[in-house]
DNA sequence: CAGTCGATTCACT
DNA sequence: GTGAATCGACTGA
């Protein structure tokens, strides 16, 4: 039988640890994003970890800057980037203030709202792609810089927020080389997601782009 | 202040 | 598999 999901917030010690604990159990917890026009639930099935000034390949790597401010802020609160021209990622902060740790929230599997979320991911040809890549679940959430440090531990009505759900047993979370990450940053094998799931992205390596005309 | 490139996605071949 | 889209953050001079 199917356990139902806890529907109670995770408090905000389920963040304040190191990031390579938080990842692998953030797996198969729900984010509710709240909108006027109605609510949209995720079960995240995809993660990966960036540990703040010693990984070369977060952004905090290099110091606070405006972008990056709330990483280094408490934990349980959400940073949000825009990459590429034109997409928007989502973070949650791990460990103590100032230590500017993350997990990137890589995919899931929209449980509650999918109506809505195909509004927002015309180009998705079916439910599984609705969230499946970094920007496309930002995007199925409808989560821009607008909700940046936007603390996701409430109880409240408050626009984000991470529930309990349903912990993924170990035996079923895979690990491997984060995807898209440059150079140092992707010998570790800090990405996390749950095994055989179909709403997990696939892997890419890290691409230059060549240099234009 | 100009140059470079990105924790990506999509259309096309 | 390859290349374009698209712009803000960051870097170094």
């Amino acid at each position: 039988m199917i356990a139902t999901p806890d529907r109670t917030p995770l408090p905000r010690e389920f963040f304040d640890r190191p990031v390579l604990e938080v990842a692998p159990d953030l797996l198969g917890r729900l984010i509710v994003r709240s909108t006027p026009d109605g609510p949209i639930e995720l079960r995240l099935t995809e993660v990966e970890a960036y540990d703040g000034p010693n990984d070369p390949g977060s952004h905090a790597y290099r110091g606070r800057t405006a972008r990056n401010e709330v990483m280094f802020g408490p934990p349980g609160h959400v940073y949000v980037y825009f990459t590429y021209g034109m997409w928007f990622c989502m973070n949650l902060v791990c460990g103590p203030p100032g230590r500017a740790s993350g997990v990137l929230l890589r995919a899931g599997e929209i449980t509650d709202g999918a109506e809505l979320a195909r509004t927002r991911r015309l180009s998705a040809r079916n439910d599984k792609e609705l969230a499946k890549g970094p920007a496309r679940l930002a995007t199925a959430l409808g989560v821009d810089r607008s909700l940046d440090g936007t603390d996701a531990c409430t109880g409240g009505e408050t626009p984000l927020r991470a529930l309990t759900g349903t912990a993924v047993p170990s035996d079923q979370v895979r690990s491997g080389p984060r995807t898209g990450v440059a150079g140092d940053g992707a010998v570790h094998p800090w990405r996390f997601w749950i095994a055989n799931d179909p709403t997990v992205s696939p892997y890419r390596a890290h691409t230059p782009r060549r240099r234009r005309s």
